[in-house]
DNA sequence: TCTGCGATTATTTTT
DNA sequence: TAATCGCAGA
């Protein structure tokens, strides 16, 4: 489809920096494509002077595809990645430079909360329990760019603050959040190195800006210099991400902090039909906290909203499921043209149970990783490179660490630590100081099973080698490490055990089909998701289901933020959006049984867009 | 440090 | 419901 008039005055507008407000459906994502595509068919740029930031991974994946179609080979695409990455190519280029720890890791969240407990742990135990609290107030003082020193003491938060910093370092590691600040501490300081990325990201484009925070807006402006080249895109009313320190506030003061910049809008929205964008701009009318924006919808007469009433979540299934067979036998829709969306949990799990009866594939997320899954990664870490003290923590806190508990973890970290030394050297170490006597035989043992492990790696084949170290840990029944075992079968014969880890962490959090198919059949299915990860994405028809008061907005929320997220979710529909409520839902994890009221939400939307649904059966 | 039992508590996500 | 957490006692 060609541009309208308004998207590609965005296209072609350069030289200042742009904020565009664009609504759902509008093209966003085309437009930051086409932009891209403008300026270097136009020679405005070389690809050299163009990063482009998402959200996700998967959305810069996306990016690429849509600049493939359009006809830009893949050796001609400038660098397209989230602002994590850009961060951690900016601090790997300068390891150095920015004192860090060469080849420094990343910790995943579990890692970063082992290390936080160990710097309660030195501060002041009795806090302990309380560590998951101190774990989100020092992630959202790094979401406002707020190291150890720039906080008030309050009760020893500062001194914790200070020594996870520390303990992150002697584990040669960063957190996310740490990617961004480094990153933002090393431009600022050094202008040479801040001149050479401002000249990379001359041309710099960023999607979802409705979900940035403070430090990584830092870091942004930081990369943007003067702004003249940054092209900012998003829509305030979709900000959905205020957990994570995000605020609309950022995309709507833009235009203040680049006094140059031009606001533009986008508001023809291409994808929902009049009834539901009419119905879903009358909800988020509803928020105080927002730039109202024309939505003209491309009116396609297409029938009202539908608000299925249900006595209970087994009757929701049945019907939903019954729904979606009939429209597919009846060829009307594909398994692909649908979702099914839900604020999170295991609300889903009913009808996720039910469709796969009737031969119809479904996508859903994949599990988190369980403990004995992390346990059994680290003892493979720990295999093939034995300074990952990352790994090694996770280890020692694992229940396969026998002997060892909270004592021995904090006399091995403060003996490495004062004679500075790796976590692992000190195991050895240690079995010669009389410090550690207690522990000796423990530690040996586990010192010598590593060693043991890492001949047999030689030897065997992969996979066998899997099933060893599952055996040896006794988790060969496991049915989730199983899982990880299938895994490496997909690797081509001869893969690398460093290599088969690197795939498992590529994939993490990865949505994955339930089922193994060919690629396609896998791809046509229905698509189970959450309201926060379908953000960007459409299709022909979407259920949302657990439209219950209390549950969503969930109580003790920020109401404003749950609408936007509800506003998101309406407007992914192409063609048909069924609201699902149920009166009885028997959540595993709602304590047996609970009844319900309808969400408040349906109420905003006024009655003309809106028709019920009460199944009889 | 381990074991076992009862209490607790379950969102949303970035490499 | 189920996995994890916290506490008490060995």
């Amino acid at each position: 489809m060609p541009l309208t008039p308004e998207q590609k005055d965005i296209v072609q507008t350069t030289g200042k920096p742009l904020l565009v407000l664009a609504g759902p459906g509008t093209g966003k994502t085309e437009v930051l494509a086409q932009r891209i595509l403008f300026l270097i068919r136009n020679n405005l740029a070389t690809k050299e002077e163009i990063v482009g930031i998402t959200f996700t991974t998967k959305a810069a994946n996306q990016m690429k595809d849509r600049l493939k179609q359009l006809g830009l080979p893949e050796d001609k695409h400038p660098l397209i990645c989230t602002l994590h990455s850009l961060a951690t190519k900016v601090l790997r280029e300068n390891e150095k430079v920015a004192g860090l720890p060469t080849e420094f890791m990343i910790a995943d969240s579990y890692e970063a909360s082992l290390i936080l407990q160990d710097a309660i742990e030195d501060v002041n135990p009795h806090l302990s329990k309380n560590w998951k609290k101190l774990f989100e107030q020092i992630f959202l003082f790094k979401a406002q760019n707020k190291r150890p020193e720039d906080i008030d003491d309050k009760k020893m938060l500062k001194k914790i603050y200070q020594r996870y910093q520390e303990l992150l370092r002697f584990h040669k590691a960063l957190d996310f959040e740490d990617l961004i600040l480094e990153a933002s501490a090393l431009l600022e300081k050094h202008q040479e190195i801040r001149e050479f990325y401002q000249n990379k990201c001359k041309n710099l484009l960023v999607d979802e800006f409705q979900d940035i925070n403070p430090a990584e807006y830092h870091l942004i402006k930081l990369l943007a210099g003067e702004g003249n080249g940054l092209f900012v895109l998003g829509d305030d009313d979709q900000s959905i991400y205020t957990f994570r320190g995000g605020t609309p506030k950022i995309i709507l003061g833009f235009t203040k902090d680049f006094k140059s910049a031009e606001e533009k809008v986008m508001t023809t929205c291409f994808r929902c039909p009049d009834k539901i964008i009419l119905g879903a701009l009358a909800l988020i009318r509803n928020n105080n906290d927002r730039r109202d924006k024309e939505l003209k919808p491309i009116n396609r007469n297409a029938g009202p909203i539908k608000f299925l009433d249900c006595k209970s979540d087994v009757q929701e299934a049945r019907w939903i499921t019954e729904w979606i067979k009939e429209s597919i036998d009846g060829k009307e829709y594909e398994p692909k043209d649908i979702a099914i969306l839900y604020r999170g949990g295991d609300i889903a799990d009913k009808i996720a149970e039910e469709v796969p009866k009737f031969n119809i594939h479904i996508i859903r997320p994949s599990p988190e990783e369980t403990k004995h899954q992390r346990e059994f990664i680290a003892y493979l870490r720990l295999v093939t490179d034995r300074r990952d003290s990352l790994a090694l923590r996770v280890y020692l806190s694992s229940k396969r660490a026998k002997k060892i508990g909270p004592i021995a973890i904090k006399k091995l970290r403060n003996y490495a630590e004062s004679n500075n030394c790796e976590l692992w050297d000190t195991l050895i170490i240690a079995q010669k100081e009389n410090e550690f006597k207690r522990w000796r035989k423990y530690l040996k043992a586990f010192v010598d099973l590593i060693e043991q492990l890492n001949k047999k790696l030689s030897q065997l084949p992969l996979t066998e080698f899997l099933i060893q170290v599952a055996k040896t840990l006794g988790y060969e029944k496991e049915p989730r490490i199983k899982e990880i075992i299938e895994q490496s079968k997909d690797l081509p014969e001869g893969s690398s055990l460093s290599a088969f880890l690197e795939n498992l962490r590529g994939r993490k959090g990865e949505k994955t089909a339930e089922r193994k198919e060919s690629a396609e059949d896998r791809e046509n299915a229905v698509l189970f998701i959450t309201m926060h990860s379908v953000k960007g994405l459409e299709r022909k028809v979407v259920f949302v289901i657990g439209m219950e008061k209390d549950e969503f907005p969930k109580s003790n929320s920020n109401v404003e933020e749950e609408r936007r997220l509800f506003y998101v979710a309406m407007t992914r529909a192409k063609d048909k959006l069924f609201l699902c409520y149920a009166k009885k839902r028997e959540g595993q994890s709602a304590q047996g049984v609970n009844f319900y009221d309808p969400s408040p939400f349906i109420f905003e939307i006024p009655e003309e867009y809106i028709e019920p649904i009460r199944p009889t059966a």
